[in-house]
RNA sequence: GGCACCGUCGCCAAGUGGUAAGGCAGAGGUCUGCAAAACCUUUAUCGGCGGUUCGAGUCCGCCCGGUGCCUCCA
């Protein structure tokens, strides 16, 4: 199920029609799980055994600890709105209640019964929305179709900063574009799946750049076993049995452990670098290596990392740098070429001196068969 | 005030009863003109106190510290 999970994900993405999603509660009146009142129709939730049951509450502790002032509308304090009556200035739709628009959990409950069914196997969502809203969602999904509407559910923890939830309401965001001109998209997919999704997450930029260091490593091992094995074939039927693959399913069974997989990663990018070496001193084992390869290119993708190759990558993160931090190209090119041809001439001294020079900008060397690289420190 | 969750190496982060994964940073080494990259080696008894147990980071109680939810934001 694992291994076909990466071709099915993007699949299932819909952009559901704008427009009026109800289900339909009107019989929840007849039956005496909502009432009507001054124009509003509220659930009753005493009316419902499980509630609470997702939140680990109990009625009588919501009740004890209410704290705001009783909607006088309202039999029960905990009773929840399915339809609201409009002010004048609102958007509304008409209703036997007259005009209003729905409550504020009825757009999941519709959405969910209308795409995934009257019980679907995973909703996903933050840990500060499992009270009220999934439980209100359970109450009235459960009172129109007599079943629970979800198998599973996957809350998250929080993105903090400085300790605090990261919200639009508080203002101390940031949006994917502001992060996008610092750091790669995987750079941030890899620091996201290197806890566990119900742990709070701190988002910083020393965790960041940690991400990025570790996720241009994987790229390193892909590049230097994809330089070696070259265009081998091997068979998804292979991948799946790869025993690397097999111990990575383990961790993700295991309540999507996530950042168990990403230790298993860095160890056979350690693996596979080191098996490059020995490879390179002639002891063969193409074949091998390019199994490994592939399965860990395979993990990695699951996860949404290891997408591209390892150029294209290196180039991205170039690009992010050269402009970030507004760098001088021919300058850099120049200098390198100093060095370059002073090594020629084995003047040490004054291929130091521009490789000190380039340190100062902000750049590293990295001499290789190819050529002599650069990057951003 | 009520109810939850969290506190693991300098930093990030797994592990939830059998004697602490992984990463970053640091130290030493191989390689290199010197570097870089890569590789090898190396660094913790788990907020405090008490209890249960043959055995606890892992269970229970109390304390300290932090966060979240308790609202017609979705």
């Amino acid at each position: 199920m694992f291994a076909e999970s990466r071709s099915t994900i993007i699949a299932m993405l819909v952009m559901p029609d704008q427009g009026l999603f109800l289900i339909p509660f009107s019989s929840l009146i007849e039956r005496g799980k909502a009432y009507e009142s001054e124009g509003d129709v509220f659930y009753s939730v005493s009316s419902f055994d499980g509630y609470g049951q997702l939140s680990g509450k109990n009625i009588e502790d919501l009740q004890a600890g209410a704290r705001v002032d009783v909607n006088e509308k309202k039999r029960d304090a905990l009773d929840f709105v399915l339809w609201k009556k409009s002010k004048p200035d609102e958007p509304n739709w008409n209703s036997p209640w007259g005009a209003g628009r729905p409550g504020w959990h009825i757009e999941c409950s519709a959405m969910g019964r209308k795409y995934f069914g009257d019980t679907f196997d995973i909703h996903g969502g933050g840990k500060d929305l499992v009270f009220p809203h999934h439980e209100n969602e359970i109450a009235q999904s459960c009172g129109v179709t007599g079943c629970l509407p979800v198998r599973f559910w996957v809350h998250n923890g929080f993105v903090n900063i400085d300790k605090e939830k990261m919200s639009k309401s508080l203002g101390n965001f940031f949006t994917l574009r502001d992060i996008y001109k610092k750091f790669h998209p995987e750079a941030l997919r890899l620091f996201l799946v290197s806890s566990h999704y119900r742990s709070p997450i701190d988002f910083s930029m020393k965790n960041l750049e940690d991400a990025e260091k570790v996720i241009l490593r994987f790229y390193e091992a892909l590049d230097n076993a994809g330089s070696i094995v070259g265009d081998h074939n091997v068979s998804l039927e292979e991948i799946k049995n790869h025993p690397f693959l097999a111990k990575c399913e383990k961790a993700m069974n295991d309540d999507f452990n996530t950042a168990v997989v990403v230790a298993h990663l860095n160890e056979e990018s350690r693996g596979i670098n080191s098996e490059c070496s020995l490879i390179g001193n002639g002891e063969g084992g193409k074949k091998n290596l390019a199994l490994r390869l592939s399965t860990f290119k395979f993990v990695g993708e699951l996860l949404g990392l290891l997408t591209g190759s390892p150029e294209k990558i290196r180039q991205e993160i170039f690009n992010i740098k050269k402009t970030e931090l507004e760098l001088d190209v021919e300058k850099i090119e120049c200098l390198i070429n100093d060095r370059n041809e002073a090594r020629k001439n084995k003047d040490w001294g004054r291929a130091d001196e521009c490789r000190e020079e380039l340190a100062q900008m902000g750049v590293v060397l990295e001499d290789t068969s190819k050529g002599t690289e650069w990057k951003i420190k």
